[in-house]
DNA sequence: TGGCAATTTGGCAAAAATGCCAAATAGAGT
DNA sequence: ACTCTATTTGGCATTTTTGCCAAATTGCCA
């Protein structure tokens, strides 16, 4: 398997990894597993300037992270796919693991199985 | 929940995001799930110096997603947790479902579940 | 010890990401 | 139209990342 032929893959999973790669932006994305939030309530959640918030926000959208609509005024964000926070919280597997060792994709709140198939 | 007192979490999720938010790095890690691999091996696979081979595996390393062995001369690479790439293959749901919209969390060779409890 | 292959490290220039301010745009209500 | 609020965009300085070369390190084997 060479890298010329599976570069674009490679490329497009980058992508949206490196839309996750910001501790502001993840914390959003965990935010907004819970609620469906405008930017304004955001920005007041992370403490940075609108404009930054307003950024990370067209960068997680442009990833095909979120999906955004207006109501009146605002534009409310939204997750795409509610699964990325389970993805998220296999990443905490490889962060908990370096603590702990031994444990592996096991995680209190949440098991991950994969069935193949 | 306030971003300062979820900040620490955000940035340590971030740090493993970043570590696979390369095009080369993950191919790499791609790779290491088949087969635990030499820095040469990566190297003709990637197709760049190895100097910078080295260094990608050095970022991953730090971020607790690969664990080195000597073997005489060389140094193997392998994945420290395999469930590495479930992790990635959710990513692919964000990829395809552009493509094909409606489709969410699951993939041709694996379905991802998550049990509560 | 010397030579050779594998790997890592230092250094540096080029490229990309970050975050603020200021300005532009969009919508609701007067 | 005017104002006010919400959001996005442009611009720009600062920081971080990237990737190559050259040099240092490590381990094998003669």
């Amino acid at each position: 398997m060479s890298y010329e032929k599976e570069k674009g893959l490679a490329e497009a999973r980058a992508l949206v990894m490196k839309a996750l790669a910001h501790p502001t932006r993840i914390f959003m994305v965990d935010l907004l597993t819970k609620n469906c939030l405008s930017v304004s309530e955001l920005t007041e959640a992370v403490g940075a300037d609108v404009s930054t918030v307003s950024k990370h926000l067209s960068i997680l959208k442009q990833a095909g992270i979120l999906v955004d609509r207006k109501e009146g005024n605002r534009v409310l964000y939204t997750l795409k796919c509610p699964c990325i926070m389970e993805f998220v919280h296999c990443i905490d597997d490889v962060i908990y693991q370096d603590a702990e060792q031994g444990i592996s994709c096991v995680l209190p709140g949440a098991r991950i199985s994969v069935k193949k198939g």
